[in-house]
DNA sequence: TTGCGTGCAAAGGTTTTGCATGGCA
DNA sequence: TGCCATGCAAAACCTTTGCACGCAA
């Protein structure tokens, strides 16, 4: 199967990419596209692709039913430990100083080794 | 507001502790609750409360847009995070003196509060 | 007896899909 | 030119809600 690199395609991600700190709806993706064009059946198809190849991370929004979607390319997070806010859904990557401490504090007390895959759960400073 | 006892709320919180080892949709409760008689909306309506009782823990079913339930009574786990080996499967409880300086160190450096649901995920002593 | 809880069916919001058309390679 | 991608609208899916009745306290 191949992948055509459309229009869509090319501004979906680019859009993604100059807004990595913030985590999306479709529909916001969606409205604040206006100007580059994308229908709202091509942006949940495309998404699910970018999930799948592990270019874009996806959450529950707070409590609804709906997704929020961010781009986070998971062969460059390797290395640092994530934050994801159970409210907004939206993804904080920790600093490799920060993540070498925990690390540490926890092999230290049980020898056990955590791994960067792991998700710590909470809530951000917006949404307290 | 007056919360009633009632026999389906009991039945749903019996079914719910029986089996706390695994994660169910609502429809898969009602169905295996068939005995219990339990509509589809007063099981939706339990288990919203029982999520923000605490009792529940609610999370998405793979890649679906469904949720499952899992009776996890905060109560007993709050206070210290959890490590699950990605190898042995095996979860470990941290001391709460651990779990504070990591909580303390996440929390100087990004203002972010990591709650106790969070799984680290690793290996542990055993399996390296 | 009071008023919250329940069940049914309908509504609601989000995501997926069928189909004809468009456009990349 | 061949075939995947797109857009539209309709369908599907899961969850929530309105309403009348039932039942716990």
């Amino acid at each position: 199967m191949k992948t055509y690199n459309t229009h869509q395609r090319k501004a979906l991600i680019d859009f993604l990419q100059a807004h990595s700190k913030e985590a999306f709806t479709v529909e916001e993706i969606v409205e604040k596209m206006s100007g580059g064009g994308i229908s709202q059946s091509t942006a949940y198809r495309l998404m699910t692709k970018l999930v799948e190849d592990g270019l874009v991370h996806r959450s529950v929004k707070g409590n609804s039913r709906s997704f929020v979607y961010q781009y986070v390319n998971s062969e460059k997070c390797d290395g640092h430990l994530h934050m994801k806010c159970t409210d907004c859904g939206k993804v904080y990557h920790l600093d490799h100083s920060v993540t070498a401490l925990i690390q540490n504090d926890i092999k230290e007390s049980t020898h056990f080794e955590i791994d960067s895959h792991t998700m710590l759960l909470g809530k951000c400073g917006n949404c307290k």
